[in-house]
DNA sequence: AGACTACGTTTCACCAGGTGGAACGAAAAT
DNA sequence: ATTTTCGTTCCACCTGGTGAAACGTAGTCT
């Protein structure tokens, strides 16, 4: 049987503590995960390195810190969306010829394929990207869906995803507050160049455009049509196809408003 | 200068590309870390152990799961809150001379004291409660506040909350259906008995009726009356001040609707 | 069919990395 | 002034984590 990573366990129990009663001191995390007080500071001090845990400065208590990975998933709106949207897909899909991606909000600004019509035989891309999360500001869908959000909430998401991405997902954040009105304005995104998410592991390079998924006054996701990069110009889909990608979108749209009214309420 | 801990370190490189990507394979994993494939291995089966990653049967992916810690915190309530709240509660503590702690929603059903008029010198009880996420079905706070909700959001949490929490928390969390009418009718409720969170690390054995704080129609947080356990009996307090905790309740949730109305309105 | 590749997993000798009891100085409570 | 409790440092010990190599299997190419 394989073995577990006893630090890591460990780690976890802490983060659970805090995570679970709110504030907490060295001494108290000591005592409630049952470890001598040098191993506790040892993994404290690793996760305060990285954000996950923050320390006030006069006492040294401990809190969950900024980089903790946040979920705030709306409860069934995954399902919801697959429910509403599968079948919409699948006819622009075939239409089109070309692959078609339906992506849900997981909160915070960020977005997850939970559908797609890709297959390696029709389309000659990576087909196995339900569950990938696009990058927010890199990713076609990831742009389109944050430039449709309203004024407020973008910018409070944009801030906080800021905070957290490195590397050159932060670079493009800094970018992002330019690029929003162009977004609006054409009604569709494409991915920024060199980014290619995993599409890499095989099949060619994909190109894809995005438009938001509306239904009621929110944004509740995106979709993407997909297609080798080598085989058409992008300036051609969007002549082509780009009303009909936008068609299918507010059909998904309507259609989650209809079967699913509960997921447009407020929530608290 | 103090250690840190390895292990720790590449679980949370883990933790972080999976939050960050979604769904990955074993093999991607490792190339993302830089990390030999035995050692995700291991750090991977003692993640899904724990439930912080679930696998899928079929292909062995890696995707976050369910019992990794979520936080959904309103931005903004907390300090909204207190900037509505902490005059109301200094008011009310110094009519009844007793602690008066204030908590704020943090999603999915949970509480996080946010101000406090506690002081040791006047009350007996452990004063440093700030931060303190009191158990949602074991604390008068997490009762009263659970309670308030309404019937759909509260099942919804109540459910999440018992897959999550553990030991006496789980067993409160089975029995706290059969306690809702009887807090709703009452209006206030006090802590199970046995669960003091804290407060024995140091000052006396605290007591506490609790009521929620409601805005508009949302419920946003409650307040506590607190005291020595030792020094008055629940139902002479119940009597003498239930009354005038309600109205702070009623005056807070007011002025917070008053000053933060776009804190109750749709956040997608 | 056979060759090939890529996957997740097991093994095991090695030793770096983590460990924790003891001791420390500082701060707070008594 | 005394005691307690806090977070932190030290360091000898040795276990728990490590990772190259090998394995079985599943799927893909020729």
């Amino acid at each position: 049987m394989t073995k577990t990573n006893r630090s890591v366990e460990r780690s976890m129990d802490i983060l659970e503590t805090v995570s679970d009663l709110g504030v907490c001191t060295l001494g108290f995390l000591a005592q409630q995960t049952a470890l001598p007080k040098p191993t506790v500071l040892r993994i404290c001090k690793t996760l305060v390195d990285r954000r996950w845990l923050s320390q006030s400065k006069n006492d040294k208590r401990y809190r969950i810190g900024p980089r903790f990975p946040r979920m705030e998933t709306t409860p069934g709106l995954i399902d919801a969306l697959v429910e509403s949207g599968s079948t919409a897909i699948v006819e622009l899909s075939a239409a089109t010829g070309l692959g078609v991606d339906l992506a849900a909000s997981i909160g915070e600004g960020r977005l997850e394929i939970v559908d797609t019509t890709r297959q390696f035989a029709l389309h000659g891309i990576f087909p196995d990207c339900v569950g990938y999360r696009p990058s927010p500001f890199r990713s076609a869908l990831g742009c389109v869906f944050l430039a449709a959000l309203d004024t407020e909430t973008r910018v409070r998401c944009t801030a906080r995803l800021a905070a957290t991405l490195t590397g050159s997902d932060r670079a493009a954040a800094m970018e992002f507050p330019r690029k929003v009105d162009d977004i609006r304005t054409k009604g569709f995104a494409v991915r920024e160049k060199g980014y290619w998410g995993r599409a890499v592991d095989y099949g060619g390079v994909p190109t894809a455009i995005s438009v938001a998924v509306r239904s009621g006054d929110k944004t509740v996701g995106a979709i993407s049509l997909v297609w080798l990069a080598e085989q058409y110009e992008t300036g051609t889909i969007v002549e082509k196809y780009l009303h009909r990608l936008q068609k299918t979108a507010q059909v998904i749209g309507a259609q989650l408003a209809a079967e699913h009214p509960q997921l447009l309420l407020p929530s608290m």
